[in-house]
DNA sequence: TTTTTACTTTAGAATTATTATAAACTAAAT
DNA sequence: ATTTAGTTTATAATAATTCTAAAGTAAAAA
């Protein structure tokens, strides 16, 4: 991903490229996976790699903007932390309660057979699959 | 549900059974249907419906103790609260965003076809179907 | 290029859900 | 009845997240 592409991250979801804002954004979108995070372990990270400092609230920010923009998705865990995806596209997931480790599983891995309507008035939006592991 | 079943709801959750606890369990498990809930749902409804008070700290402590002996579950659901279940079957779940609401789906409602293979080492403890709403 | 404007970063405070504490209270055992 | 172990409660503490407002910076205007 090239710092065009990362500009054109950050002005589709409203902000201005600052030092900061770039800096998570090339950590977030510049790799060959997608990933999983939460804010607590993307602000550890950051802290590593980067030169620059980044308040809590300008990762909070900035994470938000990405997620409004459809940038990045949000993973429903059982838990107190809120976890985020780098994979915008339809997809299921593996949970390791063990490790509190996400894996994707892409969708063309899970043919539902049967599935039953929608209550009335109501529309299907899309159909989460989450599978608990165990050892 | 009788008095002797609240009882022993109480005990096998490892719980005397005070005022409190019997008031909560009734509160929970003596009706037809099962149904979801916060622990702030539960706090305003037991306000109402109940002549004693309750401290959130008896509300929490009860309920932990009920899922840890098996007579709650634990929804995930996106946002901030924890959602608990008096329905401890294996099932799925709508949910409307629009209104917060869940809305269970019996197991036999949903068939799968084919699910991909635990990574190695691991085993699949539960499948979750979550459906989402939109109007 | 300077000036102006609007947006951004930041440290710290506030909020919210949840958990911990410890003193006063109560069920159950003796 | 007395003792014991468990319970309730108000309150404090914690943890994740959001808010605030002052100081800083990018972009627009002049
Ligand atoms: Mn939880
Ligand atoms: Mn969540
Ligand atoms: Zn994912
Ligand atoms: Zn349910």
């Amino acid at each position: 991903m090239k710092k065009v592409d990362i500009f054109k991250k950050l002005r589709s979801s409203g902000l201005r490229p600052t030092k900061q804002r770039v800096e998570i954004a090339k950590f977030l979108f510049e790799r060959e996976k997608t990933f999983h995070f939460t804010v607590e372990s993307l602000e550890n990270q950051l802290a590593k790699k980067s030169t620059c400092k980044f308040a809590l609230a300008t990762i909070y920010n900035t994470i938000h903007a990405f997620k409004k923009a459809g940038h990045l998705s949000e993973v429903d865990v059982r838990g107190k932390k809120t976890y985020f995806d780098t994979n915008i596209t339809n997809h299921h997931h593996f949970y390791d309660g063990e490790t509190s480790e996400l894996i994707d599983i892409d969708s063309s891995e899970v043919v539902i057979q049967k599935i039953p309507k929608a209550p009335n008035g109501k529309k299907i939006k899309n159909v989460e699959v989450f599978i608990n592991l165990k050892n």
